[in-house]
DNA sequence: GCCGTTTTCGGCCCGACTGTTTTCAGTCG
């Protein structure tokens, strides 16, 4: 981990730890929001002052010089030694929050989701004051929850699961808000505003993917379905759809700066409106909320509170990629590998897609269980020169998906490398290399003259396989300095480079490729996720090199 | 704790739902 990301995690223990005891609740928002900032902070702070981190003041300042120096800070190892590990992970447990988990430990000794679960088993909770036999009931269901499923999806189940559920219910408006609208990369919970009758609650009940009802009202409705994602339904008024919209979008630190902003105004922003006292400012839709806000309209991937409030006020907020500017993919199979579909078939999905460029990159021969040969890659290549007759509007590139072997080198030597049109190449195996060996390892792909592209950089499997570890400044500087894009590979599980390490990159000055990674024909699609991490990273149309003309992508590639 | 075209002190977002405490606390987003 960066020394960013391991000062932002010791202060966002404190920030639990501090709640846990009782502490002032805006100085936990002070900690949290601290952390949150050290971790998206794009220079590392055991070089730069961390005072210039936006929220880091001179008291939190000295907390994360302190843990610089050697792991820890005082005060966090005070709060570790009154409250034990075990009481701040049982605030992990759904509905239960500090009040009750220190109270807990405090009265009954409990401080652990096991503990909880015994004593409530046991009748040891029976008639505590707050703790009712349906709050004793809900933990327990809450703990079993948490030990079977207490990880998010990625973003491609939970789409999938919001576009089957809007489909299924009628309404005059219905949308999904929510860290699925700001394009993150798991999805803990999926939110759902509708403009309709009442009595879609009932319909909604109704329906066979509904698992359990969690909470049914008038205005919500939350059930967990059989996939066990919760879902949450909300009815809204015609006349507040924007202002529910950009409410529940989030994120929450987004729509705090918002608000506070509101009301330094004298006015009031709710989820139905933007108030001067009764009087409706803007509510209809979030473009009058925005402008009436006196900033630019900021888009949903955006709203994190990473400074895209202050840019929005001084209109400086970068004009976004979309996924309309892809002029192409530069990353695909067909089943001469492990694809599924035939080269022509690929080749015309990509056609229908409008694209300008088309690049197959079918795996090489150091993948042996992929069976590629250089005669193999020969015969593609007089297969999509023919093919080109065909598409005279699509440039076809012949490229290759290599693979990086531990010491670094890939599996062709220059002088066939050179006749392709494009060299992703990847990790596909030894992912336990120690951190200096990996970093090494990546940094030699660069330095090869051919490789263009670094394909899915840290090798994650969202909720299967974690990121390789690699010290990823290093990486990018030397990406920068031979030329090297970093792929944001689209593929939901993958989602590779996430988006803060893409912001990472685009610092040191790196240009990303963004690619479908497909192994079949509906994974073309998968682009608009590849698109989604983008934004959050803030990439315009500069930073990605398959939005470029032909021209320019082909600079880049150098052939 | 942080922050400042309103402030160096006094604010810091706001509403819904649940369970249970007959008027509200805790939790969540």
């Amino acid at each position: 981990m960066r020394a960013n990301d391991e000062a932002a995690a010791a202060l966002q223990e404190y920030a639990e730890l501090f709640a846990l005891c009782g502490g002032d609740a805006f100085r936990v928002r002070s900690y949290q929001k601290a952390a949150k900032a050290i971790a998206g902070f794009p220079e590392d702070i055991s070089v730069v002052d961390v005072r210039g981190v936006p929220g880091v003041g001179e008291a939190i300042a000295k907390k994360m010089e302190e843990f610089l120096q050697r792991g820890s800070f005082r005060q966090l190892d005070d709060l570790r030694g009154r409250v034990p590990d075990g009481v701040r992970r049982l605030t992990r447990v759904p509905t239960l929050g500090p009040k009750t988990a220190i109270m807990l430990f405090e009265d009954y000794g409990i401080d652990s989701a096991v503990a909880l679960s015994e004593a409530i088993t046991a009748g040891r909770l029976d008639g505590v004051k707050g703790l009712g036999p349906k709050t004793l009931a809900n933990l327990l269901k809450g703990i079993e929850q948490l030990e079977q499923s207490g990880r998010r999806v990625h973003i491609g189940v939970a789409m999938s699961l919001a576009e089957q559920v809007m489909g299924s219910l009628k309404a005059e408006r219905i949308a999904y808000a929510g860290s699925l609208r700001r394009m993150k990369d798991t999805i803990g919970d999926i939110d759902i505003l509708a403009v309709a009758p009442e009595s879609i609650m009932a319909d909604f009940r109704a329906h066979p993917y509904v698992a359990e009802v969690i909470a049914a009202g008038d205005k919500k409705t939350s059930v967990r379905t059989t996939s066990g994602i919760q879902v949450d339904l909300r009815v809204v008024p015609a006349g507040s759809w924007g202002a529910a919209m950009q409410y529940f979008t989030g994120s929450k630190e987004h729509n705090v700066a918002i608000r506070e902003m509101a009301v330094k105004k004298g006015w009031k922003l709710s989820e139905y409106g933007l108030f001067e006292g009764e009087r409706v400012i803007a509510a209809e839709s979030e473009e009058d909320i925005y402008a009436a806000l006196g900033m630019r309209f900021v888009p949903p991937p955006m709203r994190e509170d990473g400074g895209e409030v202050k840019a929005a006020l001084r209109g400086e907020l970068p004009v976004l990629v979309e996924l309309s500017d892809l002029k192409g993919d530069l990353h695909t199979h067909t089943n001469l590998t492990d694809g599924v579909a035939s080269l022509a078939d690929m080749v015309a999905a990509g056609h229908a897609q409008g694209y300008a460029y088309y690049a197959v990159t079918d795996h090489a021969p150091d993948l042996t269980m992929q069976r590629m040969t250089l005669d193999k890659a020969l015969e593609q290549r007089g297969q999509v020169a023919e093919l080109q007759r065909k598409y005279p509007d699509m440039r076809l590139l012949h490229g290759t998906e290599l693979n990086i072997a531990p010491d670094g080198s890939v599996d062709w030597p220059g002088e066939i490398l050179r006749e392709f049109d494009v060299c992703v190449a990847s990790v596909h195996s030894h992912f336990g290399m120690s951190r200096e060996e990996m970093t090494r390892r990546f940094i030699a792909a660069c330095e090869n003259p051919y490789v263009d592209i670094i394909g899915h950089p840290t090798t994650r499997k969202i909720g299967k396989r974690s990121a390789v570890d690699a010290d990823w400044d290093a990486i990018f500087r030397a990406a920068a300095r031979t030329g090297t894009a970093m792929e944001i590979d689209s593929f939901p599980d993958r989602s590779d480079l996430p988006s803060d390490l893409v912001r990472l990159a685009r610092h040191h000055g790196v240009k990303f490729s963004i690619d479908s990674d497909s192994h079949a024909i509906p994974h073309l699609v998968n682009q608009r996720f590849g698109v989604g991490v983008a934004q959050r990273a803030w990439l315009t149309t500069d930073d990605v090199i398959n939005t470029w003309p032909l021209d320019r992508l082909l600079t880049f590639l150098g052939r």
